[in-house]
DNA sequence: CTGTTAGCGCATTCAT
DNA sequence: ATGAATGCGCTAACAG
């Protein structure tokens, strides 16, 4: 038996009426007389009608669905920040489509293509630490669909934006490990084409020369976030001849490569070198030592940039805002930098 | 400027021609002639235009489109799921629309009302632990939609189902801790409404008739995978004047969660008692003690329900398959469990 | 091979 | 207040 979807012609037709009519009273419009309005809306109910999004999409050329374009599900960053945004979306009546780019600018490219094949009505965005180009983006400004990033975000497009104030959190981090009497402090820079890669190397500068510690070049490792170039970079830091007793990560993943070579080494932590990452990822509690790090409110970032985006979305083109959302972060301070606790 | 998107007819007024010949070329059709296919493609591609897939999704009846339910994000099991789940709807030209129950009934029937009005072409699914009643999803079979549970399955439906074998994966971690010596072992089961709650239940029970050990109803505890629920739990048990000496636990969550309240309680682990999981969360080699437990092949249950369900959106209604498929699972042996571990 | 027509399901003119 | 007609962008059936 072929299943026949019920549409406004079918309960037209049982209540002979017309098409228009049975639309009009489904759309709560006014002008429908109030018995006509009740029957429709009663046989609706008990046919058990739904509205076909598509055909309603394509006539108001709104589809009620974002898109979100991460870098990765493998770390529980940004399954979180999708769960704040679900959550909002969800609550405007909006559906989310998500995709990840696998960290590389090509898949990248490709999700922004079905995203607007898909016509997204906003689109949320973290780039891949390969994205260097924004072309693909810049796209949505032209075709009037707005655009906002978090985390990871564009410098040259003029769109909101939300992050964390990276520098600070990272200038914390190397603060603390200065103060608890570390000297020869390393830091695993992440990506520098990320900005967050930029600004968090700036903070360790920052502490540095605030503490007017000199600064080793020797002891700055650039990393890709792989686990191999974060091993040899580690092991090329603990291989020198005075090595780092303090050490600063770009990220909680990165901290925790590191933490497991150290071990591996023989080295003590914090004693011999006492380390701190960057997001509090949540396995970053259950680690041995546990991590110190620099922590990011996670709903709050999916939040506002989901808040953001509909604002966008509720404003003409031709008065977008492009703030930028800076939001704080605070140190949590554990046992890979906390020497003085007594099994 | 208002944006005008490009269509169909754009290009075959440009090229003075109809609609329905530019269509054929940039389908592919093969009846038409070279030169004109050429000059169409060419100015498609110049000019960048981009099929309106709203448009394609309403005459075609098919929105190349698939849904996934899933209860949380919090852990990092589903978020992995749908990774693997991704990578092959995206090879096959599919995008994927995610929502979260939130391990809530309500919201899953939602969930799925939302999937629904968007006309996913198929549905992959992970009930939440508070699902009982399947009217929700049973109007996708109706409706001809094909739908493929995973993981958390229902029953009652004749649909494709991939599970691990939950039942011999607990036997495993039981009967390890048996082996291990360990007499008095409790178990922190899970939700019995979800059938991996009463399978793994049943590993358990298997494993404890097998070697004759008597089973002490005190020491089974249903948990509802909320932290007070457990703690509760866990600490009734340690209060027995005869506290177990081992501990298996429905999921890894659960048993992270025990093996901080036995911890804070001063009890050594695994000498007093060993701790195990199942799952394999990602945080669970990082916690001290590391944790045992069962492994469940994460990308291969994404990649088989991802394919059994596009298997079934290629075959007619009449001819749906119903297959159950049970992957193995694979007991992996930490700290929880081993005592003869020298720091 | 190509052009014409109809229709997917809906909202929105324009008439009445 | 209601109905008829138009169109969103596209494919498919029907003619030539």
């Amino acid at each position: 038996m072929k299943h026949h979807q019920i549409t406004i012609v079918d309960i037209a037709k049982q209540l002979n009426t017309s098409k228009s009519t049975v639309s009009r009273a489904l759309t709560g419009h006014p002008k429908v007389s109030p018995e006509k309005r009740k029957a429709i809306l009663d046989l609706a109910h008990k046919l058990d009608y739904q509205k076909n999004l598509i055909a309603l999409s394509l006539v108001k050329r709104k589809t009620n669905t974002i898109g979100v374009i991460v870098p990765e599900f493998s770390n529980s960053f940004f399954p979180h920040v999708v769960m704040a945004v679900q959550k909002i979306a969800s609550q405007n009546g909006y559906s989310v489509i998500i995709s990840q780019s696998d960290e590389c600018y090509e898949t990248e490219v490709e999700n922004a293509r079905v995203m607007l094949a898909n016509h997204v009505d906003g689109l949320l965005v973290s780039i891949s630490k390969q994205t260097t180009d924004f072309e693909h983006f810049k796209v949505f400004e032209r075709k009037g669909i707005p655009l906002v990033f978090f985390n990871r975000i564009c410098n040259e497009m003029q769109v909101p934006k939300i992050i964390v104030d990276d520098r600070h959190g990272a200038f914390q981090a190397v603060e603390h490990l200065i103060k608890i009497g570390k000297k020869r402090i390393a830091h695993l820079a992440g990506p520098q084409c990320l900005l967050i890669g930029q600004n968090r190397m700036n903070g360790y500068l920052d502490a540095m020369k605030k503490y007017d510690i000199p600064v080793d070049e020797e002891l700055i490792k650039v990393c890709d976030l792989t686990v191999p170039v974060i091993k040899d970079s580690v092991n090329a830091l603990m291989d020198m001849k005075q090595p780092p007793d303090g050490l600063f990560a770009f990220n909680d993943p990165t901290a925790i490569e590191a933490i497991r070579v150290v071990k591996s080494r023989g080295f003590k932590i914090p004693d011999d070198i006492a380390i701190a990452g960057f997001s509090n990822e949540y396995v970053s509690s259950f680690v041995e030592p546990s991590l110190t790090t620099v922590a990011q409110p996670i709903d709050e970032i999916g939040r506002c940039a989901t808040n953001a985006l509909f604002e966008q979305m509720k404003r003409d083109v031709s008065e977008w805002k492009a703030v930028t959302n800076v939001l704080n972060t605070e140190l949590i301070i554990r046992n890979s930098t906390l020497s003085d606790i007594k099994p």
